[in-house]
DNA sequence: TACGCGATGACAGTCACTGACATGACGTGT
DNA sequence: ACACGTCATGTCAGTGACTGTCATCGCGTA
């Protein structure tokens, strides 16, 4: 019962989310409670975790990136071969984040300094390698090749992604999505 | 005498490492507490935490992967490319569970059927990733290549190892090396 | 106005973990 | 043999992450 806050200001969400961001930032991940969160809010802690499940996901909520990139593989030209399509999929998912780099960056390196978070962020992209592998299937992809391009598409999205947001790559600035492509093309001078 | 000879009944950690796999593998890992396991392993819960820093641990505590493949990768030929050298950590990775396939197929069971421990083991894979690019910009490669490079060995081992403990190869059971090298030539395939 | 629905608050309880202190076994020196 | 130091362990209290349960509040609707 703070004052000036109502019992049902909009977008407790939102402000959960925005609250936790500022407090990790800030003191870090592991001093801040799940009651300090929900206080800057304006909410008790028992309708932080009926919003998220557990602490760690307040930062990942919301942004349904596997949804995208399966969505994207299955978009993908008919004639395109198994890491095409894969790749498809990655720009797709990263069209999600395009527009918003700065918080893009402020939260991996949140998320970079905080192993719980880490972990968490690892499980989404497993949650990512799986809906692309499920999309090259439906694609009639056979089950070795999904799997090995599923991954290997992942990877280039998860260095990609790592470039992107890297500070030091402030001045030419290029797009996520152009990254992609040009970290496929090493990986494919690698080897 | 002998070295790290436990004061009590030796192998306190052993003890309490095995109760664990069987307790999750029994009742699963939500059922389990840390007094569960530490009362099959005939101590208190304070010392199941004075061994393993929390309760996911205890079944990735042990086996220095990231170290055996650092370790595997400086010691590949001077004229191995960097994706070479990369495989090479990942097959001195793979020796070290060569001759326990049935309880590695076993903790990956249980690890694949329950999420945080499925986190864990995707944090152990950075941690393998960040040991081999390492060890790759000690033998002199640029960063970009190193980073690719690491990343998709990593990619390779870890898709590698499902497949050497799949159940469904049983018949004519190859080498975890083996499969590997069989996977790093798909992917080149692939591409 | 009465009613239902959905989101929230309040409260108690379990479990993961931690710090502080006591105790038991073992090795060593005398 | 005996005292002493050391180290793993036992004991206890405490915090924080989460969960179940019930009461309460705001709003739409008959």
């Amino acid at each position: 019962m703070l004052i000036g806050m109502g019992r049902w200001e909009p977008d407790a969400r939102g402000r959960m989310q925005r609250a936790a961001l500022e407090l990790f930032a800030e003191r870090g991940y592991e001093q801040t409670s799940a009651g300090d969160i929900a206080e800057r809010a304006g909410v008790t802690e028992r309708t932080f975790f009926r919003h998220f499940p557990d602490k760690r996901e307040v930062l990942f909520a919301g942004t349904p990136m596997d949804e995208a990139m399966h969505d994207g593989v299955l978009a993908a030209p008919e004639h395109a071969t198994p890491h095409e399509a894969a790749l498809a999929g990655m720009c797709a998912g990263a069209a999600l984040l395009e527009e918003r780099r700065d918080y893009a960056a402020l939260r991996a390196r949140v998320v970079e300094a905080t192993p719980p978070l880490r972990e968490r962020e690892l499980l989404k992209s497993a949650a990512m390698t799986a809906a692309t592998y499920r999309a090259l299937r439906t694609r009639g992809v056979s089950e070795p090749v999904a799997d090995l391009a599923a991954h290997s598409a992942v990877t280039v999205f998860r260095v990609g992604f790592l470039r992107w947001v890297d500070a030091r790559n402030d001045a030419a600035q290029q797009s996520f999505a152009d990254i992609i492509t040009a970290t496929a093309a090493e990986l494919r001078a690698l080897m």
